[in-house]
DNA sequence: AATCATCCTGACCATTTGGTCAAATATTGC
DNA sequence: GCAATATTTGACCAAATGGTCAGGATGATT
C-alpha cells in the first residue's frame, strides 16, 4: 500500500484545549463518518469539502484543520476500510473443511458490508473510477492473499473435497454476491420494493448465497461429515 | 421511466449545413462515446462538461450545442443502456428448460457487461449514488420484469426442475457475478495480473458461473435432457 | 494570573464549474 | 447569388471549488 502515505496525527504534547485529546477524536470520527457518507455517494472528484463540512454540522474550514486536505480524508477513509477488510482475512490450511472455510468467508464477508455500507460504497466508487489510487494495494498484498487461498482451493479440488473450479473466480464470486446489497442497495430496494434490508434478510440472502455456492462447486455442507 | 424525459433531437426542416444530418449523428455519437467514458470514470457529480468536450476533442459550447446541458446528457446515456438492457429482456414461459434459459441468461448478461464496459460503469456509478435518476425505472419497469421471472422460477421449483431458493435472490446473484467483471474491472486485472481480460477468459467466466450456478440451484444442465 | 499549545472560523484567493450569447462560418434549397 | 437554417466557438458570467491564513477563543499547566 505504498500509495497510501501514513497520516500525521498531530504530535500534541502537553497543552492544549484538551487534555487528553477526546475533543479532537469525537470531531475526527464525526468528519470520518460524514466524509464517508458523501464520498460513497459522489465519489472522490463529486465530493465536495463543503459537502462534507455540511453533512458534519462543522465549518469547512474546521474539516480541513482536521485533515489537511481532501485527498488526506480520502486516503486515510480508504485505509480504514482496507483495515476492516485485512481483519476477517484469516489465514486458512488445507486441514480446514472447506464448507465450513467456504461459509464463514461468505458470512464474514457479508457482514463487512452490511456494517458498512458506505465504507463499502466508497470502496465501490474507487474501484469503479479505476482504483487510481488502490493500485497498488490491489497488485501486492491482496493479490498475495488471494493466490495464498487459491493454492488451498487447488489442494481441496485434488482431493475431491470440491469440483475442479477456478479458486480464483470463485472468490470474485464470492466477493461480488456479497456486495451487491450493499453497493446496489438501492436496486434491491426498488426491485424488491422494501424500504430497507432487514437483519432477517441478511440472515437469509447469506444462507440463499451459501447454499448455492458450496452445493455449486460440489462441497458437502458442514454437518454432513463423510462417513 | 417517467423520471427520464425524451430529449428533442432539434427539429430540423430542411437547410442547414448537413442535408441527411450526418454530420449531427457523427458528432452526437462522438459525443456520447466520450461522455459514457468521463460519467463511467467519475460519476455524474464528478464529471465536468469541460473534460467529456477534451474527450471528445471539441470545445465545451460545441457539446453543450448538441446536448444541452450536463443533465441532459447524463439522462440519454442512461435511457441508451437501459435501452440496451431491455433488448435482452426476453419473454421466458414455464415451459422452457431451465437450464437453457438460466445458462443464456448469464450469458446474454456477460456479454452487455463485455460489449460496454463504460455503460455498464455508469449504471453502476448510478445505483451506488443512490440511483437519483432511475428510481422509478427501477420500481417500475425492472420491478414487473423481475417479478415476472421470479413467478416462473418458483413454477420450475414447483414441477422439481430446481432446488426451492428465493428467486430475487437468484436473479440479483446473476446480475452481481457477471457485472463484477466490467464494474471491477480494475480490480480484476490488480488481482490476476493480467493487462486485459480476452474473449477466452470471458467464455471461460461465463461457463464458470454456469455450472457453478445451474448446479447451485439444482438444474441439470441442458445437454441431459431427462430420461 | 500568565503562559502556551491547541482549537476554531470568517475572510479571502485563484481556479474551475455549468451555462449563455453573439458573432462568424458553413451548407443547403431556390 | 440569396435567403434561410445549422454549425462552430471564443468571450463571458455567477456560483462553487479546494485551500490558506490571520486572529481570536479555550483551557490545562505553571
Amino acid at each position: 500500500m505504498s500509495e497510501l502515505p501514513t497520516i500525521e496525527k498531530g504530535n500534541r504534547s502537553r497543552g492544549g484545549a484538551d487534555g487528553n485529546g477526546a475533543t479532537r477524536e469525537r470531531n475526527e470520527r464525526e468528519i470520518l463518518a460524514a466524509a464517508e457518507r458523501v464520498f460513497a455517494q459522489y465519489g472522490y472528484r463529486g465530493a465536495s469539502v463543503q459537502a462534507i463540512a455540511e453533512e458534519a454540522g462543522l465549518p469547512k474550514s474546521n474539516v480541513l484543520y482536521y485533515m489537511g486536505n481532501k485527498r488526506g480524508l480520502y486516503v486515510r477513509l480508504l485505509e480504514r476500510m482496507m483495515a476492516r477488510w485485512n481483519a476477517l482475512l484469516d489465514d486458512i490450511s488445507v486441514e480446514d473443511d472447506p464448507a465450513e472455510v467456504l461459509e464463514a468467508f461468505i458470512r464474514s464477508k457479508m457482514q463487512l458490508s452490511r456494517r458498512h455500507p458506505e465504507g463499502s460504497r466508497l470502496f465501490a466508487a474507487e474501484i469503479l473510477g479505476g482504483a487510481p489510487f488502490l493500485q497498488s494495494y490491489l497488485r501486492g498484498e491482496l493479490r498475495q492473499w488471494v493466490q495464498a487461498r487459491a493454492k488451498i482451493f487447488e489442494q481441496w479440488e485434488e482431493r475431491g473435497l470440491m469440483d475442479p473450479v477456478d479458486p480464483v473466480w470463485l472468490i470474485f464470486l464470492i466477493w461480488s454476491a456479497t456486495q451487491h446489497y450493499a453497493d446496489f442497495e438501492a436496486q434491491v430496494l426498488g426491485i424488491t420494493g422494501k424500504d430497507e434490508i432487514s437483519d432477517a434478510d441478511v440472515e437469509r440472502i447469506t444462507r440463499f448465497l451459501t447454499q448455492v455456492i458450496l452445493k455449486g462447486c460440489g462441497v458437502r455442507p458442514p454437518s454432513a461429515t463423510p462417513g
